[in-house]
RNA sequence: GGAGAGAUGGCCGAGUCGGCUGAAGGCGCUCGCCUGCUAAGCGAGUGUGGGGGGAAACCUCCACCGAGGGUUCGAAUCCCUCUCUCUCCGCCA
């Protein structure tokens, strides 16, 4: 959320804003609301103030034995109206917040300004797309052929878009979670989390997926919960309405989570595979971090996942998302795209992104600095490191193998009691 | 699921029969004094959000004692609803 001073101030820039990122809010209705709010709530108070001074003189009157009967009547009268004023200034401050709630995030001016994920900016290009001197196979074939995947008897369990592994596909599955966590926590500095993955409304507002995508969610029937969608949601809120201490800052977590999408109006697309589905695993990196520090360390965030890709030598570039591709919170974000050779493009299998106060403000996310009165928001910071279904998949694709194995990247084997190679064991 | 207790400022904790309590007292923190160093001591200050004024230091007003309603001229204090925490019982991985 953005401060209600600052659009307040910032009408034409924040208008511009929404303009770059392909969206609109009702400035006109907010510039107008505000004023009507302010107006009122003048008057309020010195309604309020009034009513403050005379039930003072009451009480005084009172105890010398006074008959207060006059003030007491229009001191009614006076808190009647006070009621009244208050009560479409509390209207007129619903449509404010939902106004602010549904604006997005300012892009950052190191944005790249552009329509959609055409005008997003390659930043570098790590490693080349893997060479094979047969015909490669794409991933949901390799996993089925070698008995780890199966889509079929999934969907048969609950339906299209949802994931079930058997035997070494499962493990290696839970290996790179393992693994993912073990680096971030043992060379990054991250502390491991294991956090509720159903959060309540208020969460998931703070994070910014609520109010404008709740489609996007699934709802728990009979309660005001949501499935997780990314472990952010939770871990960011770790510290909601806290005032953070200085000198504990930057905090880094990582959690392994299940992440639950609903897709809506992704119908047509990655229909087939571990790409695009209802429930996947994702290890997330979250930072909070003071303002000044908070693009360096959006930097170290991204090479932190990156890490995990150098690991397992996967090919990989690393895109700088557009104001029209750019998430509703974020100010700015760096995509890692893996090389997936069956298809013969980079897919998105990480997202680094700098939110800077705009979630903190929402959960009320504080830091005090020692010496200076008052508090001010921390920044809030979060990355994929990685998503672990596409990493399977960019696994099974980059190191399949002529005959339909698949050897175990190097980095991974001890996580898989030593394993050499996947292969069709029935 | 049943029974009970509680929720106050960064933390601990007091608030009588509703009215100088935005909130005693303590801790912590900041500044100053004092002291060979450290420790202790002394003095002053120290919540958040919002409106108005001022270039600014700051001044002023309003709101906030888990959340939301209600009663009242006036509510941290009374009433209602909800949420959360704790204790005991039951049940359960």
């Amino acid at each position: 959320m953005l401060e209600i001073k600052f659009v307040r101030q910032n009408l034409s820039l924040v208008q511009e804003a929404l303009k770059n990122r392909n969206t609109s809010a009702d400035l006109e209705i907010f510039q107008k609301s505000d004023e009507d709010r302010r107006e009122i709530l003048a008057q309020v108070e010195s309604l309020r103030h009034r009513r403050n001074v005379v039930s003072q003189q009451i009480a005084e009157m009172k105890k010398s034995g006074d008959d207060a009967d006059d003030l007491v009547k229009e001191m009614r009268e006076v808190g009647n109206t006070v009621k009244e004023l208050e009560n479409s200034m509390t209207k007129l401050g619903d449509v404010l917040r939902k106004l602010l709630l549904r604006i997005p995030n300012i892009p950052h001016n190191s944005t790249p300004i552009g329509k959609d994920e055409k005008d997003n900016r390659v930043v570098r290009v790590i490693g080349n797309p893997t060479n094979f001197d047969f015909e490669v196979k794409a991933h949901w074939d390799i996993g089925e052929d070698l008995k780890i995947l199966d889509f079929e008897r999934a969907s048969r369990i609950t339906g299209a878009r949802f994931p079930l592994y058997f035997g070494a596909g499962a493990k290696l599955e839970r290996s790179l979670i393992n693994f993912m966590i073990d680096i971030h926590t043992t060379k990054h500095g991250y502390k491991e989390v294991l956090p509720p993955f159903i959060v309540n409304r208020e969460s998931i507002t703070n994070t910014g997926q609520l109010p404008k995508f709740e489609e996007d969610l699934f709802k728990l029937q009979g309660w005001d919960f949501f499935l997780i969608p990314t472990a952010e949601v939770p871990v960011t809120n770790i510290h909601q309405n806290e005032i953070l201490d200085e000198d504990i800052l930057p905090v880094y977590y990582v959690a392994y989570s299940p992440c639950f999408r609903s897709e809506a109006g992704s119908y047509g697309k990655d229909t087939r595979g571990l790409i695009r589905q209802h429930q996947f695993n994702k290890i997330e990196m979250v930072k909070f971090s003071k303002p000044e520090n908070s693009y360096d360390e959006l930097e170290t965030l991204t090479d932190n996942a990156e890490t995990i890709l150098k690991a397992l030598e996967l090919p990989y570039r690393v895109i700088a998302l557009c104001t029209g591709d750019l998430g509703f919170s974020a100010a700015k974000t760096y995509d890692l795209e893996v090389w997936m050779p069956a298809q013969g493009v980079y897919r998105e299998i990480s997202s680094c992104s700098n939110f800077e106060d705009f979630q903190a403000r929402r959960g009320n996310i504080r830091l005090k600095r020692k010496g200076q009165k008052g508090t001010e928001l921390v920044h809030t910071l979060n990355g994929s490191g990685l998503a672990v279904g596409r990493t399977v998949a960019a696994i099974l694709e980059n190191y399949q193998q002529i005959d339909g194995s698949v050897k175990v990247p190097e980095a991974l084997k001890p996580y898989m009691g030593g394993m050499e190679v996947i292969r069709d064991e029935n």
